[in-house]
DNA sequence: GAGTGGTCTAGACCACTAA
DNA sequence: TAGTGGTCTAGACCACTCC
């Protein structure tokens, strides 16, 4: 059952994955090094070093420098998710996509948010309220606040046309962010824009995306009850 | 402001990042091949793929053999989650972690969820609910079937005292998953158990593990009122 | 100190695909 | 068909870290 033929990075990808599997490695267990493999495998150190680096970063194997290569002992799941623009989210769902703003006004995030925005004392702010519809249904209600101090050609805009999203990612491309996924029940206000019963269980989406050390824009994002996000292992 | 100084991959990423931020190299926009680039940065064309390659992955640029590389039209925003075992996540909060087994019987999925787990007649099937818990309060509760058809051992288990997240870990290795979050009103059984009111909004996972085409098991996972999962983009 | 992975190089050939 | 990225090689040196 040895494979003996002259491999490529994949093939040894893959055949490492199968002595993973097949317990010929277990768990915590050491394997042997690049130069051995890369004699077995009959291929240059470089290739078993592109593979294991691979899996490495999947989580399957843990390394380090001298200590060498093991089986990780806990396999981290790690799942991708991208996250379109909803515009292309809705249409690839083959829906036609609709943009409404419903509130657009200067004003100052509550405390706690300002701070978590690392806002100073007069940086401006606008609020946008927005709808994105799939055929004409709600598909995902959005509070947005943009900082006026990083971004002040925000100023010029209403977004009546364009969705704050799109603009800001034409207009201010960010360095890093942070998001997170939770669960609420919608308030009267927000389910009524969402056309469904208030106290719904809605799944959202909260974003805060940065230039270097300057937020850029704060934005949850409700999306309408029986939505899934999904993605693979 | 232009660096000349000979560069590694991770240099190479750096300034090629800077570029596209600073709209040197515009969105939707050709940049320089592979080995201009490496004539510039003064390193070898192994070094520019390995930086381009990465910047790839991570969604900024678009690239295709013949057509060349272009700065992404619209980045796709990618996060990468990693999904810890529960007990770890309780501990890494600094919480004491604690399992009650709730329920374990024999029986038979719903036939919606029989058909996505590709189940045949006469496959049996056991159903274990299951509680997590951080410092003696209810973090998560689980609600798994687990296919005794592709995992015979696990009839010999009745997941008192190990969870059966942990000991599908040891003993059943998956070759892929599917993952999908959402928001649910809990009923009154299940609020009951996570110690929250009846209709409460609920972040939800659940998780699909194959071998190869043979499903492992199906959980869905219901976390108490308020759970957040976080990441960077 | 020594063994391991991390990276770089210069060159080569291949696979894909736009023109 | 020609130009681009994708990969592989053989060798080298370096960085880290266990012993």
């Amino acid at each position: 059952m040895t494979e003996t033929g002259r491999k490529n990075w994949q093939a040894v990808q893959e055949e490492v994955r199968r002595r993973i599997h097949a317990r010929i490695w277990a768990p915590g267990e050491m394997i042997p090094n690049e130069q051995d493999l890369a004699e077995e495998f009959g291929c240059a150190r470089a290739t078993v070093n592109r593979a294991l680096r691979n899996l490495s970063e999947a989580g399957l194997l843990e390394r380090r420098r001298k200590a060498g290569t093991r089986v990780a002992l806990h396999p981290v799941r790690k799942a991708t998710l991208s996250i379109p623009l909803l515009r292309k989210e809705i249409s690839d769902r083959g829906a036609a996509y609709g943009y409404r703003r419903l509130d657009f006004r200067p004003g100052h995030p509550p405390a706690d948010l300002a701070r978590k925005m690392n806002a100073r004392a007069g940086d401006g702010f606008v609020r946008v309220m927005a709808l994105h519809l799939a055929n004409a249904t709600p598909f995902a209600l959005e509070d947005r606040w943009i900082n006026l101090a990083t971004v002040p050609e925000a100023a010029g805009e209403d977004f009546t046309e364009t969705s704050a999203n799109e603009w800001l990612v034409e207009n201010a491309p960010y360095t890093h962010g942070d998001i997170a996924f939770s669960a609420v029940s919608v308030d009267a206000e927000k389910a009524g824009h969402l056309d469904c019963p208030p106290g719904a269980a809605i799944f959202t989406i909260e974003r805060m995306t940065w230039n270097k050390a300057r937020a850029i824009t704060y934005v949850q994002q409700f999306f309408r009850p029986g939505y899934r996000m999904k993605t693979q292992l």
